[in-house]
DNA sequence: GTCTATAGTTTGATAGAC
DNA sequence: GTCTATCAAACTATAGAC
């Protein structure tokens, strides 16, 4: 694995686990196994790393979400499959998904990496739209009315119910919280 | 005001905008305009500090609610007004509510902290029960079979609608994400 | 690419005068 | 209760050797 590779993730895992405030180049350089100074080889600022990590981060959501296209034929099976990526995103009420991480330290980021961020959400939800559209097609998921409301109350939940499961480090909450939304499926 | 009530604001408002991580006592001596000092003779220690901050905040919660609960006779009026409290909190998309903001930065709070915000959101999920239970007796929101799971969907829904504001910028978000939930009222 | 060394800030916290 | 003065530790970042 290549140093830049291997600090993106590190650094990923920490923004998740502790915020963007809350993590720091000697901590990356520990767990990478280079001294501190060394990062900046590879992002010159702390902000560098942030834009490639939500960069790349909306790069890996946006496969996982084709993956779960290509797999599931029906939308009640694609619903399942991205509550899923959230629920699995916890790993052991650990860590959130990066946006909620860095939706927090707001006023540490600059705009670029905000309008980044915007951006993933976009794509988010615009998918998400699109399988609540199949949904009411394909009939199984029930009581579709409104797909865009669907697409923004269901990130919602999930990203709600990651909090959830965080603070209080049961994940079962998780799946409480999200058991309505899969009650629908038919 | 007193000195220690005008700390909690300004530390609260910090949290809320910045993250526990976010914010430093160089800031609330600035704001407070005594000298950072003299926040030690009020609040030791920073975690002595954001265990007052979830005390209060419970505090405040509670007596919301009962509010509502005394001045809203039907289930769905209470719902309304639960949501309006989340996006109050909001005041133009650059606070959240302390527990998500706490959340995120769970590695820098003590045990004693964890607990009271856990204890904040069982007594919240417990009265949206309630509500919800209300509800179905009531029959003024439609569709309910299973009210903890309501419940844990509802405040799921409305802490991600706040994430979702706040990034964005947008209070229109946050309406499109509970769109769903209050079109089930009758 | 990674290192040592270091600059320059900022952090939470303490001691002691008033 | 609030102040000045100070501390040790942590922070991001840079310069220059290898």
């Amino acid at each position: 694995m290549d140093t830049k590779s291997a600090l993106l993730d590190s650094a990923e895992s920490a923004v998740r686990r502790k915020g963007y405030d809350g993590f720091s180049f000697a901590d990356l350089a520990r767990d990478v196994g280079i001294r501190k100074a060394s990062i900046h080889y590879h992002f010159p600022k702390k902000e560098d790393l942030a834009f490639r990590l939500i960069e790349r981060y909306g790069e890996n959501l946006l496969k996982s979400l084709d993956v779960i296209a290509a797999q599931k034929t029906k939308a009640s099976g694609q619903l399942e499959a991205y509550i899923d990526v959230y629920r699995r995103a916890l790993s052991g009420c650990d860590t959130l998904c990066l946006c909620v991480s860095f939706s927090i330290s707001g006023e540490s980021l600059n705009k670029t990496v905000l309008s980044e961020i915007g951006k993933v959400r976009e794509a988010n939800i615009r998918w998400l739209i699109g399988l609540f559209e199949k949904g009411r097609s394909d009939s199984s998921i029930a009581n579709i009315t409104n797909p865009a409301a669907e697409a923004s109350a269901c990130l919602a939940t999930v990203e709600g119910a990651q909090i959830i499961a965080r603070v209080s480090g049961e994940l079962s909450h998780f799946d409480r919280s999200v058991e309505q939304l899969l009650s629908r499926m038919t």
